[in-house]
DNA sequence: GCTCATAGGCTAATCGTTTAAGCATCGGTG
DNA sequence: CACCGATGCTTAAACGATTAGCCTATGAGC
């Protein structure tokens, strides 16, 4: 059986209010019992039950960490374990726990989320990147928890951290623009997410300033298989192209693998730029230059964010809506445009 | 505020008990106040609170999910991820919810530990792919709780579900000694880990029955970098040699792309095999031979095992150790060796 | 008409904590 | 010496569910 608070004030020869008083630093317990409490803490090896604990406090001490993708592309891309890294780190320092909630099929996804709501399973919630207009931000606010967002998010009231995501694209598509590259495709994200629009509109943007006219666009996604697609499609329609960019850099490698099947060279005869900087772009073969978001960090400040409103409502937490900057990391799959370019095709 | 049992109560004009009852599907409620109930529930929108639940119940419904790696390797391995997708799985499916303990700093790793075990808030734990004698194995047996290890084990009374990893390596190099390679190089995983010891072995076995002798072996890990270091060890200080056995995909990924760099190509000068299957195996511009491991399949069977243990204590749960088998998928990574070798180096 | 089993509800104890409120004891003050 | 305010501890009421056991009305059996 385990040990309970009654048996540490039974050992202790104190009621239980003064076991609870003493581990929850009153002051109001004199010094010699507090240490034979202690004492009797240590020996039975005690552990307040977090159940009755919760219950009587009316919290759970459980961050909810939830992610409304399929557990097959939450991973193929290592956003989100970096992200969960970034959140884990924090949140177990500060004495939480994470209760984790995958979506399986779609249809008990949000079932399964508003129980771990309405169960009162956790204190608060972090959403990690969820489509627009997305049912799963409607359940977290019908629940009336706390919860913080990452990724865009347009909702007032609503705390969310994110990168920026169109000034980094827009750093991206500059960067070719600056090599001298002038027929540029663009392998966008899924569309039906925020962070591909704004990424795909940062990229419109350089382009329109450096008089380029709108570019080709293959719509994808973040995966792999999408950016070989994409550079397939590219590569045989638009014969000029001397650059593409991407929406991730997994897409980017894939765009890579793509194009060299086609006997092109990188970067002599195209430049690939991703976004993201996984770990994978310094080491493969071909180390990428890419848009670094600082992943982890948004994990960091979500939880920052998120703890801090749960437990002392009076300290401020910063303002509502954050965004961290990304940086151009410039390495060796990018380069002028080779003017012979690939006339020989 | 919340609602509450009592609220039901009141507004269907009964006991809490009653209210009860009927949510627990006792027949002692008759038709017509069942459905009073219900309405009031329904109308309410009341689910009861978990805590307040698991403290009379003496559970949870969590599960605790143990990965005693850094966060950093944990998930620059798609293995992992792929784990904890089976998990998730079963666990949403069973009605439970997945408490997620990552290893952030080695010291407060094991205190998380015992703290989620001692303070109760979980029913069970999955403890995955833990190193040789490590503590946290301690640990969690000591926590009196079920537990479902997932990786090699040889302890008694432990329930565990593994790969044969001595089988699945040995099936790698057999591929390679029929395809008629006889110098081959070994890149290992992490020797504390035990289902590293394993694959070496059975690596070498298949080299000893082959009458091959020992092979050239380096002790590395399962990260693309040390596929990299390795293979670049092994190429510049064994000539001869025509191929390479990695215990990961990600380590032969990186053995293909310092092999490349040192000008062999895959698989006319250099066939390299790897291990897991990850998906992105088949994706990649060199299409990887390798031993296809169920990954996912391993946290069904985990999450299975410790929620029948769980739930009724009567059920059979089947044997303590449970190992599936792997199985060689060739692709484009292998080939017969190139008998002009590359003497020209 | 009386007894008695049963269906169908309620009361209250319980799970393991926290915490407001109450009650001694004690030293100091007028 | 009576009184007072700390000080230090205890009692008991919560928190929100479950469930053993009790009570009452109803209808069947004799």
């Amino acid at each position: 059986m385990r040990v309970t608070i009654a048996d540490v004030a039974a050992k202790a020869g104190v009621s239980t209010a003064t076991v609870s008083y003493v581990l929850n630093k009153s002051n109001r317990v004199s010094k010699k019992t507090r240490e034979r409490v202690l004492r009797a803490v240590e020996e039975l090896g005690y552990q307040p039950n977090a159940l009755a604990q919760g219950l009587v406090k009316n919290e759970t001490r459980n961050i909810g960490v939830v992610i409304p993708h399929t557990a097959e592309s939450v991973f193929s891309d290592p956003f989100f374990p970096e992200l969960l890294k970034g959140i884990g780190t924090v949140v177990a320092r500060e004495g939480y726990f994470l209760l984790l909630s995958l979506l399986g099929a779609t249809e008990d996804f949000v079932s399964v989320l508003s129980n771990m709501i309405s169960q009162r399973r956790v204190d608060g919630i972090i959403v990690a990147s969820t489509p627009r207009d997305s049912e799963v931000v409607t359940k977290v606010r019908e629940g009336g928890l706390p919860f913080t967002l990452i990724g865009p998010c347009f909702l007032p009231d609503v705390h969310s951290v994110d990168v920026d995501n169109e000034e980094g694209a827009y750093r991206a598509a500059r960067h070719l623009i600056d090599l001298g590259h002038r027929e540029i495709g663009y392998i966008s994200g899924d569309m039906r997410f925020d962070y591909a629009v704004q990424r795909y509109r940062g990229f419109q943007r350089a382009l329109d300033e450096g008089g380029i006219g709108s570019a080709h666009v293959h719509l994808g996604d973040v995966t792999h298989r999408s950016g070989q697609r994409g550079a397939r499609h590219l590569l045989e329609n638009y014969r000029g192209i001397t650059a593409i960019a991407c929406a991730s850099d997994m897409a980017a490698y894939g765009a890579i693998a793509a194009a060299r099947e086609l006997g092109y060279r990188i970067p002599d005869d195209l430049s690939v730029v991703g976004f993201d900087d996984i770990p994978f772009a310094q080491e493969h073969e071909i180390k990428l230059t890419t848009i670094r978001q600082p992943i982890s960090k948004l994990g960091y400040l979500a939880s920052e964010n998120l703890i801090a409103r749960l437990t002392d409502s009076t300290k401020p937490v910063g303002p509502e809506r954050m965004i961290i900057e990304t940086e151009l990391v410039v390495r060796d799959s990018t380069a002028p445009p080779n003017n012979a370019g690939r006339a020989d095709l």
